[in-house]
DNA sequence: CATGAATGAGTATTCATTCAT
DNA sequence: GATGAATGAATACTCATTCAT
């Protein structure tokens, strides 16, 4: 790993785990074990180093939604796989993913931090699994929702989870495969029938062995 | 209003706007109309501004959601009915509620903030969810599922949608009554009668009267 | 005893432990159980306070230097008598001699002190026991030595000692003797004789019952 | 002189003169010709820089007590030396010495300050005197005398002269000299004979070439 | 007499940023 | 590429003092 990509991911960590103010560039240093002068060097200000280091998880995570969501299955099926994968995602990367808690439209912008850049960022998340549920409703997998708020509430439903697992005292185990299944429940639209979808698998469902 | 009060209303509003670190005490005094030393003579240091400021926030929502839980009806009734009464919260305090975004176990504790005594505060709000869906499992309103963590999923479906009203920019006009449509779905035993629950009804469904 | 008197020793003790500029006026008002308030309302300013707690206790020190230095006896029993009269006094007010400690002409001053009134109010000190000197060597007991000079060295082996007793955690039982003793050998002018002069008393000689 | 000297020797100015609690940092900061910043980069918190600064002191005297009561002499000489050495080195210092007038276990530490710390540094001073105070106890040259409060006194009358020289507004010229003939009178064995002791030799007697 | 609300100057400390080496 | 010396703006907190009740 060279000393650039070091830096990279001590960011990711320290942002995740203090927030854009209270985590220090010092410390981002410190972490990756370079002098402070470095960061500075490769990633100008605070800010930019911030938003590069959640992009470069954002830009992750898309790639493993997009892979996720496409190929075979109903728009339901896909819903699914797409909130598997992004459950993975997160027990992937326990220490890099908080990032992208803070750093996310659905989030408190601390000031200094640019809105409209990660806005434009972020709209990629919605719009794929927009895409899932649009193509549900076509295919019959899906009721007759409204797609663009059922999307964002589903979306809800998973930062929502995510949150609990990762920052809650609260006990949790197994919550993402019942959150699939609250979402399944809520979207199918024969019921009865308990066929039109796939059992999902996800890598890590109850522990798995995240980053570090 | 004292200004003791004025204090604490400002100190809501700038910390829900800013997050702990980002506000400065003296911005709270500033938007409060009093020198900042009166700030530290009633309420001593930034962290108990801000844990007093949250819990604040804290009772007055315990106190709705208690009130909106009583009573009549079953348990999927009161779920629905707690639903309401949160996002209702949300709109009434449009401007000092994201304080309790901010300040919750479901969030990024920032350094400096006392952990145990925020999710001491906050184990409140699960429990009387978790008060109901036991009451829907038992009076067969709602199917059997794990009460505990489908209180969790439920709660963490109601922040998700908070955080996408009052924080992003994406277009969610009438999400609130779509996220407690999509919860009973999930929840109710008896779908097809469609009748095991009233209608709710919020005080502030699409824009409301905000508080300031 | 007054609220008046209650805040004199207050200060004392306050000023006396921490020194003008750490010790608080609502430190010293919280000691004395009264609202800061009263202090200002009595005391004024808290130089003034600080002036006023030690004049207090030099007052009560030079009473009892003159006391103990006049009547019969030659100049060296008298030089004696001082040392005994003022390592008397210091174990007698345990807690509220320090602060002669600390405001006098022997000490650094600390900003905002006047330093004039002090010295003038402590000259007495001096004068007395240069008196004692002058008295020794006119009536034989004390060598023929350069009087003010001796009468500082004396001072301060006094107050080195006190020092050395009331701040250091060195074992020091018994000390103030042993420093009477040592003055006396380089002051007597007689030494084989040995009976120039009388036996010192000392009420709190080792503990003795100090204040508070 | 690099930055970081000047820092120290600033420091010790400007503590000596003012105390720990009333010197400021930026006021080290700016004798010494730094950014404030630089303080903090160098010596961390204030008290950090206090100790660095006294304890800087401190083993330049304890070098120079050490080396002048090394070598031929009989106790009597050495304790006269030590004596000698002090004054000289108080004299040689008058700017940067008055730190340890404060930061020493003799003096009210003011809070904040570590007492322990401070007592142990200077527990050396108080045994190098015992030694030689031992040695001529041992020798002959000094009376049988109990060893550590002996050794008390004399520390004690040394400071008290210090502080009468440098602190007071009383006439004081030649008092370091006549401080020593004061010990050696209480100390010596044989006053009689008067030639087991050897003249002291001062570099700044009266006035000398102090620092700054 | 007595209280404490209210003010604002002053201080230590942190930290992003720049720049010479 | 890499370091850390150097700067100064910003902030939490303390505290003496004033004044209305």
């Amino acid at each position: 790993m060279t000393k650039k990509e070091a830096i990279l991911t001590a960011a990711q960590q320290a942002f995740g785990q203090l927030g854009f103010t209270a985590a220090t560039v010092k410390d981002v240093a410190g972490r990756a074990g370079v002098s402070f002068g470095l960061v500075s060097h490769y990633f100008g200000s605070k800010q930019d180093l911030y938003l590069a280091a959640a992009f470069d998880m954002a830009d992750r995570l898309v790639d493993k939604l997009s892979g996720s969501t496409g190929g075979e299955g109903s728009g339901l099926d896909k819903v699914r796989r797409y909130m598997a994968a992004y459950f993975d995602f997160t027990e992937e990367h326990r220490y890099r993913f908080p990032i992208l808690l803070r750093c996310s439209p659905f989030s408190h912008l601390e000031p200094g931090v640019d809105a409209r850049r990660v806005a434009e960022k972020f709209g990629v998340f919605i719009d794929i699994l927009k895409g899932c549920v649009e193509e549900g409703i076509a295919d019959g997998s899906i009721r007759p929702l409204p797609r663009e708020k059922t999307a964002l509430i589903i979306y809800g439903n998973i930062v929502g989870s995510v949150r609990t697992s990762l920052l809650t005292p609260y006990e949790s185990k197994g919550i993402f495969l019942d959150t699939i299944e609250h979402v399944t429940r809520s979207l199918e639209r024969h019921p009865a029938a308990g066929g039109c979808w796939q059992p999902v698998e996800m890598a890590n469902a109850d522990s798995g062995t995240p980053d570090h």
